[in-house]
DNA sequence: TTAGATGCAAATGGTTTGCATGCGT
DNA sequence: ACGCATGCAAACCATTTGCATCTAA
């Protein structure tokens, strides 16, 4: 489907079109980590908001979908809809504190690292890991097509258990 | 969502299970081509898988999507409804005829080159395109966690018009 | 003849939307 | 107060499924 952003939903500020994707945000997140976060973003502390980052944030390199975080927070008896849940992974997302990372149709994982890294999928397990950036090369002389340029390299390993 | 493949549909044979994934296919494909390939991999030559695999295997490198290749089959006057478009694909995909390509969680494409290479996307033109694989280097030294095989190395780059 | 394939229409399930209500500034 | 944010429930849409009907072997 085509997402539609404009119409309707929050509103997420233009200036953040493009944030620094080089410098990876503090990891480790303070109450206050997150609210400077959001600040830094443009985007205003609400109380789900805070409550998801928080979440999000407490650990480094998180992996989740929409249904996981949903769960996470009801469990934490944060009031949240899952609509909510929807809107502020794709708020963060455009903001670049958080990164889609496309393993199959099914269904949209988010990655709380947004440095330059890839991924195992775990496939027994549906599961997603880092892969350190040393522990990969990829094209360093991949060239794009006339009038394009990179936007972005997703490199996911898939893995099985071993033998059968 | 988690596919079950065990108490419906057409039955894919268990032989073809790990189709070798090295030679791929002769690619150009008369009618009779199809009939061989499709016998190869173990699947009944009905009307429909004739008429599916021969406007996939006309062309090499081709990328679709089930709406898409539903189309086409429409416009080429032969009759198969979306969800025998859908099971084909997948039925194709089983004995490696085809190849699953994750690009976002929106909509699956399926890619008729089964040999090891990766994908531009044209962001705004929503539209694949094979990388030759002596265009990309992946991870010499990518070693799996233990117990796991790499299965598959997908590697999707994104492409954005120059500029703005 | 019969196991396997197909078509249809209904169900599924992740995601999105519209709109009335709530809350941060 | 104002305008963005949220919750809810309904809408959406790609994909799947059950079942009755065909068809290749």
């Amino acid at each position: 489907m085509i997402r539609l952003r404009s119409a309707f939903g929050p509103t997420v500020p233009k200036l953040a079109t493009n944030p620094a994707p080089t410098a990876s945000e503090p990891i480790g997140c303070s109450w206050r980590d997150v609210k400077e976060k959001l600040h830094r973003a443009g985007l205003r502390p609400t109380r789900q908001r805070m409550a998801l980052g928080w979440i999000l944030f407490a650990k480094a390199d998180r992996h989740v979908t929409a249904e996981m975080l949903y769960e996470e927070a009801t469990r934490a008896k944060v009031t949240v809809s899952l609509a909510t849940v929807y809107n502020t992974l794709h708020q963060f997302t455009e903001v670049g504190l958080l990164r889609e990372v496309p393993v199959d149709a099914s269904k949209t994982y988010f990655d709380t690292n947004n440095s330059i890294h890839h991924h195992f999928f775990i496939e027994d397990k549906n599961e997603l890991m880092d892969i350190p950036p040393s522990e990969m090369i990829v094209g360093r002389t991949l060239t794009p097509p006339e009038g394009y340029d990179i936007a972005r390299i997703d490199v996911v390993v898939r893995l099985r258990p071993k033998q059968g």
